[in-house]
DNA sequence: CTAATTTCAGGAGTACTGATATCC
DNA sequence: CGGATATCAGTATTCCTGAAATTA
């Protein structure tokens, strides 16, 4: 309103080509992952859920059983915060983590039936979040930033 | 072993086209973020920098001076983290502080000498560093890239 | 009285680093 | 013994809320 601070600049709207700022590919992959991360855990407590659920249920369906250390590897999870996770998703009976008979390090977790059913509401929500989320693009587009992202998270996964 | 592990996709062996779990643009996102935010953040710690100083100080010298306030608008960083950063910056002499006299709610913080300095060193760390993290995409791959994003971004921040 | 500004005191979620006890 | 595994404790950073005091 009584802002009487725009005397100094020449320009004070939006430039019509962004500054070095706003073009840094950190700054953007930062302030769209800080709305996409609360759009996405928004959504999912809507039916008590958070992502790290997501992951670990879709990664036994699309993976099978596997240890909680395999898991880790999978969905990048550490493996100090995959107890927690498999916890709450034990206390909600959507898998089942039960010790390996060859190897008694081991915890070997399953999905559960519930957990399968969980999964595939899961799977809806995520893409009318997504659908959100993407809203501006066009599925071409969503594409080539799916491509674009993964092989830069590829990248440096690999080459770290 | 499972009824549900072929369940939505054809399916073709090696899976060349990764399964919905690796193809969430916004896990994406979360999990590349992660690994830029780190990368940015040692980085910068080797020139006694963090990306916020980075922020402010481009902030001010793409805008000219402003309030707190103003600042965090601009940068996107939260009023309560402004007064650190500040202070932070205010240490090292890069900013000066200064009462408003037309407002005496306000500081008006301005970018000194030294700080300018500091700005053209951070902005050649930071190519360096875009360079590291955008290795993998040609020219015309990273101006897609920032393309998608900052439309992304911009429909979100104008869209909450 | 309402609204804006600076500041402080926290919360919650995420990423990450150990250390430990146990087992292969 | 060297490694892996599950677990726990604790740190740093980020994003965000709330509230105080001051001033417009």
């Amino acid at each position: 309103m009584t802002t009487a601070e725009a005397g100094d600049q020449p320009d004070d709207g939006e430039p019509r080509t962004p500054g070095r700022l706003r073009r840094r590919a950190s700054r953007l992959l930062s302030q769209l992952t800080a709305r996409s991360d609360r759009l996405i855990n928004e959504g999912l407590a809507r039916v008590d859920a958070r992502k790290w659920h997501y992951a670990v249920l879709a990664s036994l369906h699309e993976y099978g059983p596997g240890s909680q250390a395999a898991l880790s590897r999978r969905t990048g999870i550490y493996r100090s915060d995959m107890v927690g996770v498999l916890n709450e998703l034990a206390e909600r009976d959507l898998v089942e983590r039960t010790p390996d008979p060859a190897d008694q390090r081991r915890n070997i977790v399953t999905i559960s039936a519930p957990g399968r059913r969980q999964l595939r509401r899961l799977d809806r929500v995520l893409d009318d979040l997504h659908d959100e989320l993407l809203a501006p693009l066009n599925p071409a587009e969503r594409d080539q930033l799916v491509q674009l992202l993964t092989r830069l998270l590829d990248h440096h996964t690999r080459t770290p």
